[in-house]
DNA sequence: TCTGGGGTCCTAGGACCC
DNA sequence: TCTGGGGTCCTAGGACCC
């Protein structure tokens, strides 16, 4: 809480969605929505048109499609949005020390801190001048909240959407909450907003008339206390520029539930791997080993095994998950697997006890892999996969594209660049046309870093 | 064609220790 | 020998966020 509106926060509208219209001349205008296209995907971003047809993020893709049928369905593109995300968060830097990402497009900027402003004046024109330099920089827009404190900086970001600024001066929350809807406030998701739906609690004055007593007896101590506080307007918590990773996971959803103990088995250990990669590139290693199951019902259930050191060591955290993997009943069918590593270290130190297992386990994997090499060769994607839509290509003789569709042994491809005001020109070739290559997204503005 | 992937934080019970 | 109280660690699950 603070009596000027300089904390900032900075939200970018339908960010891959606009990416990828910034990307694609022919999409500007046109309903996009990026997700996973496989039968079991889920909507990340719709652009506006899209939102239009009712298509929203976290929807299922096979309702999306049949929303709005004549959308165009694209993977994600996530080097090309962690590039234009660093450009932005460049941006970010100049106006404080004090940035706190939330998410490849979402941060707060205490403007205060970074002596950009003081008052709302200084801080609405801070505010503004950022929007139009990320237009410049990205081609794309962002949405700025201006307030007191962070929830209120980020409810203000929501109602300036999209392309928009709005400034919320200090002193007015209360009178701007009271007859909102309790799931504006941060940590109020389905189930809480349910939760007090029931006890007769529909708005955020509500809330507050309720008493703190009568939320924390609700909703126990941590969440009571502070869903109270912020009823009111009240939030203290500083923006913080640092936050250390406490887990790296990864996890694969499958197409069809897999049923096959050794193929399972399999998917665990490969799993294993590249959480272990990930782990490994962000310079840590960890003590807790978690493995994920989701079965065929949905149900999901997670075990954990923590180590008597931090490992960064690929042969311990794959046995571990297989270890794991061994007390877990997958009859019916496994819908996801996912392996975490978590009670991490500030830096990779080897453990003893560790590598001691390790060097016990080295021969066995060694042995095991090829078993498993055998029992389950991975399976080639098919075309339609391997040439996902709205993934970048060239073509030896026309030159950068993206692909458009894929399907009968065909591929069409619209070969285009982020920079030109008409759409491109479309072609098909075979899916084994030797002149067509996967390729890396190009930079959104010319002279940009991709 | 029902429900992704990568995270964070909180709660609750049992083990274990003093 | 009939049962305290508190702190910490570990495990499992759940809510929430983007």
């Amino acid at each position: 809480m603070r009596a000027a509106p300089t904390i900032l926060h900075l939200d970018m509208d339908a960010f891959f969605a606009a990416a990828e219209q910034a990307a694609k001349p022919s999409l500007r205008g046109k309903p996009v929505v990026v997700g996973g296209l496989g039968p079991r995907g889920v909507v990340a971003t719709a652009s506006y048109e899209a939102r239009r047809f009712g298509v929203h993020s976290a929807m299922p893709m096979a309702q999306a499609r049949r929303l709005a049928p004549n959308a165009a369905y694209l993977v994600p593109r996530f080097s090309l949005y962690r590039s234009v995300s660093e450009q932005v968060m460049e941006l970010l830097g100049r106006l404080s020390p004090l940035v706190e990402p939330l998410s490849l497009d979402e941060a707060f900027v205490d403007l205060e801190a970074g002596g950009t402003a003081w008052d709302a004046a200084s801080a609405r024109e801070a505010g503004e001048r950022l929007r139009r330099d990320i237009l410049g920089t990205t081609g794309l827009t962002g949405s700025v909240g201006l307030a007191g404190s962070k929830m209120i900086a980020k409810i203000a970001s929501e109602e300036a959407k999209p392309d928009g600024l709005v400034l919320i001066e200090p002193g007015t929350e209360r009178e701007l909450l009271g007859p909102k809807s309790v799931r504006i406030i941060p940590g109020v998701g389905p189930a809480t907003g349910e939760h007090l739906r029931r006890a007769g609690m529909t708005t955020v004055a509500d809330l507050v008339a309720a008493g703190e007593d009568e939320l924390v007896r609700l909703l126990g101590r941590a969440h009571g206390t502070s869903l109270h506080r912020m009823a009111q307007g009240h939030d203290d918590r500083p923006v913080v520029a640092e936050r250390d990773a406490k887990s790296v996971s990864v996890e694969d959803t499958f197409d069809v539930d897999l049923h096959d103990r050794v193929r399972i088995r399999t998917e665990v250990e490969r799993l294993a791997e590249r959480c272990v990669a990930r782990l490994r590139a962000s310079g840590h290693s960890g003590r807790t080993i978690v493995l994920k199951v989701r079965r065929f019902d949905f149900s999901t259930l997670t075990r954990s095994e923590t180590l008597r050191g931090p490992t960064d060591d690929h042969v311990v955290v794959r046995e571990a998950a297989a270890r794991l993997l061994e007390g877990v009943d997958t009859t019916g069918g496994v819908r996801l697997l996912g392996v975490g590593v978590s009670g991490l270290a500030d830096y990779t130190q080897e453990d003893l006890f560790a590598q001691a297992g390790a060097a016990e386990a080295a021969e066995e994997a060694d042995v095991e892999q090829s078993a498993d090499a055998s029992a389950a060769p991975t399976p080639e994607p098919p075309a339609e996969r391997r040439w996902a839509a709205g993934q970048d290509v060239r073509h030896a003789e026309y030159g950068p594209g993206w692909v458009q569709g894929s399907g009968v042994g065909r591929v069409t491809v619209r070969f285009e660049v982020p920079g030109s005001t008409v759409p491109g020109r479309v072609r098909t070739f075979f899916v084994d046309d030797p002149d067509l290559e996967r390729s890396e997204p190009l930079p959104l503005v010319p002279g940009g870093q991709a």
